[in-house]
RNA sequence: GCCACCAUAGCUCAGUUGGUUAGAGCGCCGGAUUGUGGAUCCGGAGGUCCCCCGUUCAAGCCGGGGUGGUGGUACCA
């Protein structure tokens, strides 16, 4: 085969757009972050409990039936029985499939926690990925919007147990039965869900096209600065601006807020309803001494899943987040969730009350690694100890103080390269490891090893790029100490003391 | 899906009105030191200039088409 060859017969490496590969830093932080998560949800007294990253379609409620096929934006595959099987693309669908599955030995309410890899089949982006982490909470069994609450406040716990601090983030709650309310106020009734999920989508817009492009989204449509048409909700004008008054409505504090969806819902009995529950959920933030600007109610927030019934919840980052060429990054929500009667219902028949929360693992650790939170940025783990190859003819030797380094609990390793010396103490320096294990014929026909400490040399290093040679070679003699082979263990053990 | 922008070494990029053998910095590998990483100096490897077609004596550069990437927008069940 000659050159051109090989090279077309050549596989690129290459990754999926919006997968990542895991570095041994994202694996450290990410562990960091999950260990904190679990501490809180264990702490409020949840479960854990795991299910596959493979469900059924149907058990997901992605199956669309008119047109024989998988919703697109999931991942998915036919099993040898024809049946369509997906990736999950969150962990709430699963959980109603597990507790409808094992609902008679499940103790009611069922509060149970887990965090795992969701995959969505749509365009990546920054903060946006095709596989990610997600670390939920919920309560199923439980009517009671203080199960909402609970789960709110521990949102907020959650958010700072991560290092963000109070103030750089806010729980938003709002309420679909005021969405509702308002809607039905505003002349759309029960039969208009197309119409109401254009409502939706266009309140979820908000924050990006402010109160006017969401205007035009309600009525006629909007088209945006490439030329594309989006058609709108086609509204009355009296209706757009109830649905506005209803997002504007938040106020300096919660009262002043409730005190104006009260008069946006009009005398719709839902609305009302909703706004009741929120006036609960606020009584139980201010007596626990969250509605200091934690948790705050938003008529704003909507969040775009269908299957929200009652309270719904979004986590956000107030701080804004730049990238690498100062621009801001467009993050999103950190973690959301809500209240969802209907999901188990669809297995059992009988409603089954639920409430949850979900944090996104993997776009919170992409905003704190752009902002260069300490959290993620932990140092990288120290290396094994490295026993270097000076004599090729000695292997078994070298080999044997691995052994008694791995004896005594210590991690080591054989340089298994091929490389000379020089190279094989910059990858020692590469690994992190705190010491290398050098043995030559002069120390071998002596009985003794050297053990040399490679953190203290690259203080000294530092501390010395204008002295000369001599002085420099002098100083690096202090940074290994020669012991005989016997010691070594001992010898290893002071160095590794030495830096922690 | 739609729109815009972009594509030259592992990375960040330069490359003149189209003109021989396409460069830099960083990184990587090696040496200077029989046998000592990180500083310094020296050397080396590494390229289908995204692909195809066209214009031309001549294309990294010009034209057309494609592919890929980025951003916005839509969708996000």
């Amino acid at each position: 085969m000659n050159d051109a060859e090989t090279k077309s017969a050549t596989v690129k490496a290459r990754l999926p757009r919006g997968l990542a590969d895991r570095t041994p830093t994202d694996i450290a932080a990410t562990n960091r972050m999950m260990a904190a998560i679990r501490e809180i949800y264990e702490l409020y007294g949840f479960e854990a409990v795991e299910t596959p990253f493979i469900e059924y379609t149907e058990a997901l409620g992605k199956f669309l039936p008119d047109l024989d096929r998988p919703n697109e934006g999931v991942f998915s595959f036919q099993d040898d029985d024809d049946q369509w099987l997906s990736l999950r693309y969150d962990l709430t669908a699963p959980l109603a499939r597990y507790v409808a599955e094992h609902f008679d030995r499940l103790p009611k309410p069922y509060r149970s926690y887990r965090a795992g890899f969701v995959f969505r089949n749509e365009k990546p982006g920054p903060g946006r990925f095709r596989q990610f982490m997600q670390f939920d909470a919920d309560t199923v069994g439980s009517a009671s919007v203080a199960a909402d609450a609970e789960i709110c406040m521990m949102a907020a716990d959650t958010i700072e147990k991560l290092g963000i601090k109070r103030g750089d983030y806010v729980i938003k709650v709002n309420n679909r039965k005021v969405l509702d309310g308002v809607l039905e106020a505003a002349g759309l009734g029960e039969g208009q869900n197309a119409q109401k999920l254009i409502v939706l989508r266009a309140i979820d817009k908000l924050d990006r096209l402010g109160p006017e492009g969401v205007r035009l989204l309600l009525g006629a449509g909007r088209k945006d600065e490439s030329g594309d048409f989006t058609k709108g909700a086609e509204l009355a004008p009296a209706a757009i601006q109830r649905i506005l008054d209803f997002t504007a409505a938040r106020a300096s504090d919660n009262a002043g807020t409730l005190e104006r969806l009260r008069k946006t819902v009009g005398d719709s009995a839902r609305g009302l309803e909703g706004v009741a529950e929120l006036a609960t959920m606020a009584d139980l933030f201010g007596t626990a001494g969250y509605g200091d600007g934690r948790v705050v109610i938003d008529p704003a927030v909507v969040r775009g899943l269908e299957y929200y019934t009652g309270p719904v919840y979004e986590a956000e980052l107030t701080f804004e987040v730049k990238d690498e060429n100062g621009r801001p990054m467009r993050f999103g929500s950190v973690g959301g969730g809500g209240r969802y009667d209907g999901l188990v219902a669809r297995f059992r028949g009988e409603p089954v009350p639920a409430t949850g929360f979900s944090v996104g693992v993997s776009r919170l650790l992409a905003a704190l690694t752009a902002i260069h939170s300490p959290i993620v940025a932990g140092e990288a783990q120290r290396g094994p100890v490295v026993v270097l190859v000076l004599d090729k003819d000695q292997v078994a030797r070298y080999q044997g103080f691995v052994s008694a380094l791995r004896a005594e609990g210590i991690r080591a390793e054989l340089y298994l390269g091929s490389a000379g010396m020089n190279a094989q103490l910059k990858y020692a320096d590469r690994r992190r490891s705190v010491c290398a294990i050098i043995q030559g014929s002069n120390e071998r026909e002596k009985g003794e090893i050297i053990v040399k400490d490679l953190v203290l040399g690259a203080q000294v290093a530092n501390a010395a790029k204008d002295m000369d040679r001599a002085e420099y070679l002098a100083l690096k003699e202090r940074q290994q100490t020669t012991v005989a082979e016997a010691d070594l263990v001992r010898a290893v053990r002071e160095t590794l003391a030495r830096h922690g």
